[in-house]
Formats: C-alpha cells, structure tokens, sequence
DNA sequence: GCATATGGGACTGAAACGGTCCGGTATACA
DNA sequence: TGTATACCGGACCGTTTCAGTCCCATATGC
C-alpha cells in the first residue's frame, strides 16, 4: 500500500498541534485535544523528542513543543523521526551492510536511490507551517527548493519560548 | 521505515528487466535472470499483468512482456501494480470510507492528500526507460555509481550474459 | 517531600509480509 | 488429438511488524 503507518500519522497530527499552538503541552493534553489515546500519543511524542523534531521538559509544568519554528521543520523529519530513515528498500538503504548480493545484474540500486531522493525531496518540501496553517503559503514551497524557502522565511524571532 | 516492500523491489527489478529485453518471456527465464526465487517471481509477475504493466500470453511458448514502451511506464505503476493504491494513510484513501472521524479537529486530511500527491508525482516522472538505460536521463548521473550503468547500458542481448 | 510529567523498555494480540504450493486453464506443436 | 508448456487464481503458513498498553525510573516545580 505504501501507507505510512498509524504511528507516523498520529506524528503527523501531534506535530501540526503543536505547530499551530505554540508553546509547551503535556502529552495528555495532546492526546486529549487530538484525540489520540493517551500512551500512543506519548510514545510518538517520546520518538519526535529523540528525533529532535520536538524539545521535551520533564518533571511538573514539563511537556512538549516544537524545537524549531514551524517553517524549519520539513515533514520528512516527522515521519523519519517515527519510521527510521526512509531506505525505500534493502539495498538502496545505505546504514546497513546488507549488500543486494546480485547487485551486478539487477543494476537497479543506483535507480532506487534516485526514487528515494525524489521521495524524499518531496516530503522536506513541505513543513509543519504547511500543515498547521494551509493556503498561506502552498504553492511558494512547493515550488521552492527546501532551501530557498528557508531562506525566504527566515526572518522572525529565532527562538521559541519554553516556559 | 517508509519502506518499499520486498515485493515491490521485485517488480522493479523484473520491469526494468523486461525493459531492456523487449520480447517476451517466461517467468522461468525471468527468475533465473534476475535471481528471484521462481514461485515469487511469478507472483509478482501476476499482479504485473492483472494491473496492466505486463500483458501475458498463455500456453507453451508464452511468457510476459511490456504493456507499453518502457518510457510509457512509470515506476508509480509498478509500485501500484503490488502495493495497490498509493494511499499515506487511511483517512487520505478516498476508495475506503474510512472515514477520520476527528477530521474537524485534526484538519490534516487535505494536507496528506498533498504530500500523497508530492509522492505520486515524484514517482511518475521516474519511467522504467530511465531505469533500463540510465545515463540517457541527465539526472541519474548524481546517484549513479556509474559501472552497473555501462554494464547495463552495454548488455546488447541482455537476457543471456547477466546470470 | 509530593505531585506531576517525561524516559525507556517490556509485553501482547492482531495483522501484514514473504514465500510456497496446488489444481485449473489456455496454447503450441507433434 | 494428445501432451508438454506456461500462466491464473487462490489457499496456506511461519515470521515479522504494528498498534497499543503498562510499568518503573527519573527529573522538576511548588
């Protein structure tokens, strides 16, 4: 199905929240006003804070926020931050050693990795501001590069408050 | 890991076989050429045919071969063909009702189908010709290692030598 | 010190995946 | 017309992954 996995969803749901609401929320507030059971909702927002999407603050008062501003943080970063690194396939996944042993004659891998590049430049071309706030900007980072789109926005105060 | 199922993988690599041998084959050939175990390899070949990416004569004598000229097809198809519709997640399939039921407080719906339609896109410019002859498209250069490339490019009767 | 909140990991039932096998049917050729 | 060949459709099964829950350790504010 090349369907992303319910996890990455909820990611995806959880991220834009926060996005749109700035600032730090409890995971069970997260879980509440998104309407993702409690533990599963904690348990992405544990994997994005690894991942560094989101900044966690714990004790009382604690929970989560983004760690960049909205427009910093491309949509690829949120579902690798769930999925691992998106290696479209086996052999075309450099972390691993695991070599496509007829690499020879299937002379595909170097074709995977050009789909998977494209994959992914797809995905980091559009960020959580996308998401969170729609029609603003849709056809600016579409059609910018992740890059020139940062720069483009790069503008406002730099970071975000955690208090 | 946004991965692309073993399956999948196999598709691609028989397509692009058949890509570079015009004429048809027979899935025996097929497996042995691409080192695909052969029950698997006809599996997959199947679902090739049934969505139209292959065409099938039947009998002795018969075998598979391309629907359309390989830069007719895009490497989207292929995918489709195994992984049925490339739809992220449930609430962005269309053909399901599934229906996200906090779709008025979650609001992401639109923005999948987005990303759904980046990914698609990025596919359907890749054709099964560039993945046959690499080097004929000028952006494979960038991923390419450059030795299965000659090799492949090179292969005058490709179904023989490739073992 | 206590309530609150995240960190990390173990655990489980359900579903999907990878792979194989078999009976049925269509075709070429002797 | 008979037979070998080759695709068609689906059943089957062991393994892995997924979705979700739970528990305990740790950090922090009051």
């Amino acid at each position: 199905m090349l369907r992303i996995s319910k996890m990455t969803d909820y990611a995806v749901v959880l991220a834009t929240h926060l996005a749109a609401a700035d600032g730090a929320h409890a995971a069970r507030d997260l879980a509440l006003q998104t309407q993702i059971p409690e533990p599963t909702a904690s348990k992405v927002l544990k994997k994005l804070a690894r991942a560094g999407v989101v900044i966690s603050q714990r004790g009382a008062k604690g929970g989560y926020a983004l760690a960049r501003r909205p427009e910093q943080i491309g949509i690829n970063e949120v579902i690798e931050a769930i999925e691992g690194p998106i290696a479209v396939t086996e052999c075309s996944d450099e972390s691993t050693d695991s070599f496509c042993e007829y690499e020879t004659n299937c002379g595909v891998r170097a074709n995977w990795q050009r789909i998977n590049l494209a994959v992914h430049r797809a995905l980091s071309e559009i960020s959580l501001a996308d998401m969170a706030f729609p029609g603003t900007s849709e056809l600016v980072s579409i059609a910018l590069s992740g890059k020139d789109a940062e720069r483009l926005r790069d503008a406002g105060t730099p970071s975000n408050d955690v208090h």
